[in-house]
DNA sequence: AGTCTATTCAACCAAAGAGTTAAATGAGAA
DNA sequence: TTCTCATTTAACTCTTTGGTTGAATAGACT
């Protein structure tokens, strides 16, 4: 068997849960600073529950905290699992900086 | 609606290929070298079958091309979509790193 | 207490994902 | 041409995902 590593459960978590587009766009609105879940569901061209289940994935990845504020469920952006996952392809990073060096190279060597 | 980059698809299908530990783990093979379809098989406990599928995710998200060499298929590494996550994660490691940042002043203040 | 409002939960559905086994393809070797 | 090896395709099963609608919960406002 291949090695896996130990925070492996993490990763497919993290990548999952980027994998889709609604998910990212809530990352992106949550960069911008904490949002209700209502605010965070009204750009998006589904139902409240829908985005809600969203944010359970999100959560779920440890992506977000949920902080409850009255009535209203306050969502923060927890950023530090996507360095997990940027960890993770930072070690394959000189797979496609290779190429782009090897490009650079080309092009010198053209002029 | 909230605005959505160009290359949305392209992010879906590599976060979605790296969502899945046999798929990270078939990338990390590759990035030792070139290998055969049965070779990369070989460590995964599942039928030959379903790591066939797994490649074929990689290569619909751009992950890795397929080069045919007499009767075997060898799979080669094209981290360029890679680029593409790396890319999208940059974007929020200032979340992350501020953390970090505010982390190593509290140590510094504590000696 | 009664009523908004915000959000989740439950039940459902269709489609996609991850695996299986068995048959089909395609190329090298005898 | 026949046999064998490497790989894919087909058909099937089971589970998960992404969405819906409608009911349930829970806090704030009269």
């Amino acid at each position: 068997m291949v090695k896996r590593s130990p925070d492996g459960l993490y990763l497919d978590a993290v990548f999952g849960a980027l994998a889709h587009p609604t998910r990212r766009a809530l990352v992106e609105q949550l960069a911008v600073e904490p949002t209700s879940v209502g605010d965070l569901a009204d750009p998006h061209d589904m139902s409240l529950a829908a985005v809600s289940k969203h944010l359970r994935v999100l959560e779920d990845a440890g992506l977000i905290e949920v902080e409850k504020d009255g009535r209203v469920r306050r969502c923060h952006l927890n950023a530090g699992p996507l360095s997990e996952a940027f960890g993770w392809l930072t070690r394959y990073r000189v797979f496609w900086e290779d190429r782009f060096d090897a490009l650079e190279d080309h092009l010198e060597a053209d002029q």
